[in-house]
Parts: structure tokens; C-alpha cells; sequence
DNA sequence: ATTAGCAGTCATAGGGGTAGAGTGCCAGAA
DNA sequence: TTCTGGCACTCTACCCCTATGACTGCTAAT
């Protein structure tokens, strides 16, 4: 049994074009064809033996005897890490980009148009997750009583965001001790990290509890509960264009769609998939089965984290058919990103 | 040439039958199957006369010459205002409905639950417009400064909803000449309609402006702005489970769905339609062409209103294919409707 | 008014045959 | 050793044809 050749030169060229041919046309690729695409003057008798040895190493499989071949996951994989050469992006979609997302009021309103753009960009579906809520800077807080003893908070983030939560309070409250509460908070914290804010008064209070008021013990109660993460996760990424996937499930075999479409609206999972691209700087990819997740396995999933002041704090990204055109949109994804960031730093104000 | 007859007691009970089997089977229903079907007795070649003339009078159709007939529009229109018997609903779905909507916290948590049950329940895509921010009642305002002369306005309605709206102030206020406006808006007001609200103070102050200090006709201006129903139409019909109605789709041909699928995503167009519903009382139903839009030709609309305190305020409804069992749908969506009035209705609670 | 019978229409499913694309292998050329 | 032409083989996709069966409308008889 002959050693399998390490691979070489010829045969990654040849597995780059094929992937090419691939992507661009969605059938197998056979060595005919292939022969005449790579110009390397080699007849379609030479490709098939390469093509055999690529097979062996798994980086290509054939659906059935007597059709061509097409890249398996590992195939993408190498591809895209080492093969691929990057197109440019077209300047006019370059600045209807950054038009869009510069006319935006609210950074709802800019996020939701990203995961538009990407989706109109691409014929694919745009994915935004928003940032956290824990993340952003904290700007101001009021607190208004309502009945029965709950309390309604309004935290204003540094992107001008409105947040609303009703909390039960401890112990009734007379208007004056709330402000008091809220006057503190704004003067002490503004322009910290929220997070932070809530750390910092849960150390603080436990450090000098004996030394404090009963009432700055308060504060801290209801501000803990105000600022609690928890039950915080409705609608958390943005989808767009969905209903572009259809077009790439072959037909007659719709129930891949429809598992897709059901895993990308399951808020939690998506969440979870999107939180793990946020700690890698740059484009990161996951191929088919790559997620983890069996209804993603014959998609992929080109995502970017976006950052507010230098601190990644959300993802965006695309998912569409792994035979994407990864040269065109894995720069569009880190565009994006990058633009969005900029005009989120751009909406970032100075506290009240 | 014989006149056509009018349409007698057997012909309509064959177009009943014919619609029931239609909308149980999908296929075309031929002359054997119906005289079977009909318990009357009769040869096919009786029932083919009658179906004949039941053609003449545009209530069935036949797609191609050897094929059975199918219900035109008018067919169902006949069939749903006269021949049609409503199926009492089971027990536990009834049990599960209530059960499911008592849970929900806030009132958009409850919507939201009444489009996904109804879609769950149907297997169809469920809807739910939400009440205009105008017809619900007033129950508490706070006016917030923040910088560059902006305005966040928290508006807290009759069902504890919060609504947020930042606005251009018209002049600098101070902080209690913000408190005092509020406060006079609070006392004044408190449980009335918002819309009521609003015309009252701009009638009041264009009767009586020369004898009103500079200070209530700010107050009034900025109330003005910050009820100013427009731009207010973000989200305002919720759907669920629309990937269903893929199913219904013929396979091989799924443009039909891909554009329904866009309509429905068009807020505006989705609004307008649910809103032609809520005049009436009861349950409404558009087949096919009759809603007016032609992504929704081949679909049809069941829809009910939902009611606050005896006012109409919202619709809910389903939406599916043509040949769907109405007998069971339209009781259905009259209860949720009824139960999502009566969760509503308790979780309205006095003002502040 | 109803029915049986009959001729005619049309969609659908299945079988058979073929064209075409592609492969693996081998022997011979470079 | 590397490359290539040639050949046998495989498998899919497509087309054509036919058989089948579910209908209809019409007519003449009951």
C-alpha cells in the first residue's frame, strides 16, 4: 500500500480551485472540468489521481459512483484557512453601509438595520446579538413607585438605550428616599460599566456594612435587584431575511429549512453559539456540523464580534449554505462589524 | 336554454358535504365519492347534474375536465355564513388556553402567548395586532431631562405597560417645572383614555389660552409630543409559528409562500388589515382574494377582536390555507379572543 | 326527475431505453 | 517516476410511451 503524499503544492491548488468551481456552481466538480479550470496544463487522467489522494486524506467525497467530487467539512476547513484569497469590497457597498447604519435614531435601530444589511448584502440571513445589557455603560437611573409595593426602573445606558424593570421592593419606599437613591447612583457611577456598578456596591456594602445608614443599605438592596442580569434576554438576536435560506434547500426536502428556521428563532441556543465568538478577535467561521448544533449541520456561520471602546460587546454575523462565497463575505462580515462599532462609538454620549 | 335553479335544500347539503370533504382531503371531490359521501341516495349521475348547476352558479369549479370539483371563494363564503356547523372545542385545549394565558406577566408576554397558542392549537401561523398605545388608559407620566434639550417621556398605561419616548423639548424646563407638569398630568387624568387625554388638553387650551400662564401651555405642548401617537408602530402585530404554513405550500412551488411570508413580515400592510377587523364584533374571515392583497390570494384570515372594558382595542387570529376546517378554527379564535379580554381586563389595575 | 350506460378527456405513475458525465485501472510514453 | 490515452464500467437524469383510473357530459330509458 503506496504512502499517502503529503499534501503538496499541485494537489492544494487543485483542491482550491475545485472549491472554487464548487461554490460557484453547487455541483460536483469532476476531473474534466477540473483539468480545464486549473490551467495547469494536466490531462483529466493526472487530475483523478490527485483527486484520489485528496479523497483519501478526506478533504473531498463523491455522492456516488460516476459523479465528481465536493469538499467535505475538513475540505472548507483548509480552504478557508489557508487557501482562500479575499475580494475587495465594492466601494458603493461599502458606503451604502455605512449610510444606513449612520442614519439610525436608537442603537436598536442601527443594530436592526445591520442584520438587515448583511441579510440584503448576501441573499443569506443577517444574525445580530445585542450587546448585554451588563456590559454597557451606565448613564443615569430613576426610580418610580408603583402599587403594591413595586418599584419601576429606568436605566439609561451610554448607547441611550431605555431600559425598563419592575422589581418587588423590599420595603416601602416614600419618594424622597428614592431620589435620594437615584441622586447617589447617577453622581457616583455615571459613565462606569454597569457590571462594574453592581460589583463595586455589593463589595462596598459588604466591606463597611456596620459603618453605613440603614438607608445606603437600602439603596444598594434595590439597586442590586435593579441591575440583576437575570430574566434580562428577550429578543436577543436580531434575525433578518430568514426566509433567503429557502432558496438554497433543495426542493421537495424542506424539513432541513424548517429545523433551521426553528433553531435560529430558539433565542437560547443562538445566544449561546453567538457568546462564543465574542472572545476571538477577527472573522470566525463555523462549517456544518462545526457548531455543535444538528440542525446548523449543512450550514455555516460567519460571524464578527463589534465593540464599543476597544471592548467587544456584541456579534454579528451571516449564516447561509456552506458552499457560501466565503472571498466575499467573510471582508463584508469584518466590515460590518467594524462600521457598526464605529458608529455605536460615535452614539456614545457623555452622562446626563 | 333552462333557467338555472334556484339553490334548493339538496343542492346546498351537497355543497356542504362537497366543502367538508374538499377541506378534509385537499383533492378534488368527484361525483362517485360525493353520492357516496352525501347518505341521499342518489346515483353519481343525479349528483352531476346538481354539480353541474352548482358551476353554473360559480360555487364550484373544476381545474381540469376529468377531475372532480373544488369550492370557489363563493363556495366557502356560502358554505362558512350558512351551511356551516361549529365544533364545541375540546375541553383540555380550553383548559390549557386559559391556564397558559394566567401566567403571563406583563400584557405583551400575554399577546405573545395568545399568537403562539393560537398558531400550537391550529398548526397554522397565529396573530395578535397590539392595542394602539392610544386607546389604552392613561395611568401614569414622568418626564425625564436628558442632554442637548431631549426629553425621555415614561409613560406607564393602563395594563402596567411602559412605554418610552425621547422628544425634542421645545424649550429648556427646568426639573420641577418638569415634576409640576407631571404631577398636574397624574391628577388630572389618571385612568382616562390616552387619546381623550390628548384632545382634551388641546381643546382646553386653545378655548382658554389667554387666561393660561406660560407654564400650562409649555406643560400642554410638551403632553402633545409626547402622546403624539405617530411613529409608534414598532412591532405592532406579533406572529408565530408562519414557518407552518410551509406546509400547505405545494411542493416544488413555494413563491406563493416566500411572498405571503414578506406580508405578513410588512408591518404596515399586516396592521391595516387586522385593523378593517376591529369595528366589527365577532369573528371576521377574509378567504382568499377577498382580503384585497395578493400575496394573501390563496389564503385565508380568521380573525376576532379582543376587548378592554367592552372597547374593542385589539385583533387576534389565524391565519392558514383556504381549505382549512373552519368549524373548528372560528370557535377557537372567538374564545381566545374572549380569554385574552378577560386576562387583559384583570390585569388592569387602578392608577398609581 | 332520476338513472344506467357510454364515449371521451386528462393527470399520474411506471417501465424501458438512452445519453452523458464521471470514475478506476492499466499499459505505454516521456 | 510521472503523466497520459484508452477502455470498461457505473450511475443519474431524462424522455417517451403506455396503462390506469378517475372524472365528465350526454343520451336514452325508466
Amino acid at each position: 500500500m503506496p504512502k499517502l503524499p503529503p499534501l503538496n503544492e499541485r494537489a492544494q491548488h487543485l483542491l482550491k480551485v475545485l472549491v472554487e468551481r464548487y461554490i460557484h456552481e453547487g455541483q460536483p466538480v469532476g476531473s474534466r472540468a477540473l483539468a480545464r479550470e486549473a490551467g495547469l496544463n494536466l490531462s483529466p487522467a493526472t487530475i483523478r489521481n490527485v483527486m484520489s489522494d485528496l479523497e483519501q486524506l478526506g478533504f473531498i467525497t463523491a455522492p456516488h459512483t460516476s459523479a465528481g467530487r465536493m469538499p467535505t467539512v475538513s475540505g472548507y476547513r483548509l480552504f478557508i484557512d489557508s487557501l482562500l484569497t479575499v475580494k475587495p469590497i465594492n466601494d458603493q457597498v461599502i458606503r451604502q453601509i455605512r449610510d444606513d447604519l449612520g442614519h439610525q435614531e436608537s442603537s436598536g435601530d442601527l443594530l436592526e438595520t445591520a442584520s438587515r444589511l448583511l441579510s440584503e448584502a448576501t441573499h443569506m440571513a443577517g444574525l445580530v446579538s445585542l450587546p448585554k445589557r451588563e456590559s454597557s455603560a451606565f448613564n443615569h437611573i430613576e426610580f418610580l413607585p408603583l402599587s403594591e409595593g413595586r418599584l419601576l426602573v429606568i436605566l439609561i445606558s451610554g448607547q441611550q438605550e431605555i431600559h425598563n424593570k419592575i422589581i418587588q421592593s423590599p420595603r416601602d419606599y416614600t419618594a424622597s428616599e428614592l431620589q435620594a437613591a437615584a441622586n447617589f447612583l447617577n453622581h457616583r457611577f455615571a459613565g462606569k460599566d454597569i457590571r462594574q456598578v453592581r460589583e463595586t456596591i455589593l463589595h462596598e456594602v459588604s466591606e463597611t456594612r456596620e459603618r453605613l445608614s440603614q438607608e445606603l443599605i437600602d439603596a444598594a438592596a434595590i439597586t442590586q435587584l435593579a441591575l440583576d442580569p437575570q430574566g434580562e434576554r428577550r429578543d436577543s438576536v436580531l434575525i433578518r431575511g430568514e426566509i433567503n435560506l429557502m432558496d438554497f434547500s433543495e426542493i421537495g426536502n424542506l424539513e432541513p429549512f424548517r429545523s433551521l428556521f426553528e433553531t435560529l428563532h430558539q433565542q437560547e441556543d443562538m445566544i449561546q453559539l453567538m457568546d462564543r465568538c465574542i472572545e476571538s478577535p477577527g472573522v470566525q467561521i463555523f462549517i456544518g456540523e462545526e457548531s455543535g448544533h444538528k440542525a446548523l449541520d449543512h450550514w455555516s456561520l460567519v460571524t464578527s464580534a463589534y465593540s464599543i471602546n476597544d471592548q467587544a460587546v456584541g456579534v454579528l454575523g451571516v449564516i447561509g449554505p456552506t458552499r457560501m462565497a466565503y472571498e466575499r463575505i467573510i471582508p463584508l462580515v469584518d466590515l460590518t462589524a467594524k462600521l457598526v462599532g464605529a458608529a455605536l462609538n460615535h452614539k456614545t454620549l457623555p452622562p446626563l
